[in-house]
DNA sequence: CCGCATCCGGCGTGATACTG
DNA sequence: CAGTATCACGCCGGATGCGG
């Protein structure tokens, strides 16, 4: 955890990188499109673990319809996030893995994740007081 | 590379998902389903730099609509990344600025904006490769 | 049989206009 | 200046069907 923190911190250490520079703001933007989509997070955290093939993302990933994981897998495959092994054989078998792009990202949406499961709790905590207006 | 054979053996194990741990998993998915949202993302972003006020965000991040950023600072607000101060005076004038719990999670944001920039080109490489962009 | 493209219903999203 | 109400559109999700 601490490795990965420190990694983070690393990262961001450039400090004058505080401010996004307005000529890349929009390349920002088009990319926080892709990455800050939640299914193409869950789908790199998921293929953290390695090698897997659609039906088994499917199940790993609770809540994920075929449509937006063929979608997302698509999209990353696209953008050179992930890599795609199609055997043609019977039963059919593809395999998704991360390529070496989206394994650069894989200590970030780490990050993330540990996160999440660091302050859920605390987050919850504020939904509560806020008061119970849980969004639509 | 070994790191990489090792991985495939980890998912290999019996069981989806052996990062994230399974009584977690739902709450990983739930605070995504905020933290993987565009526009959060961009709106912390934009936070890093201190206090700001609304019409500042919404110039600040383009292509944001005035009800998405309303939403947006809304949900952070009710889960207590950020905090909103309101002064009750003519002209109206509300602030917004990273709360603590908000504070903590500057950094992966950072790490995240740091990526984009770094690979947006080779993303954009990809995907003039893999298909003139079209997206069906 | 698995992977995934397609069709349709519902809702979130965005642009505009309006209020305090 | 800060935010909400309204409406039309586009995207998401579920079911179906087809190809390999």
């Amino acid at each position: 955890m601490d490795a990965v923190a420190a990694q983070v911190e690393t990262a961001a250490l450039p400090g004058p990188c505080s401010r996004i520079p307005v000529e890349d703001a929009d390349f920002v933007r088009q990319i926080m499109d892709r990455v800050g989509d939640k299914w193409t997070l869950m789908v790199i955290a998921t293929l953290q673990d390695g090698v897997m093939r659609y039906t088994e993302l499917l199940h790993a990933i609770p809540g994920i319809s075929q449509r937006m994981l063929s979608r997302t897998l698509a999209q990353l495959h696209h953008d050179g996030l992930i890599t795609r092994t199609a055997y043609a054989e019977v039963p059919p078998r593809v395999e998704y893995a991360l390529a070496p792009l989206g394994a650069s990202l894989k200590d970030i949406v780490a990050s993330l994740i540990d996160w999440a499961i660091t302050h859920h709790a605390e987050i919850r905590r504020h939904r509560a007081l806020t008061g119970t207006a849980d969004n639509h």
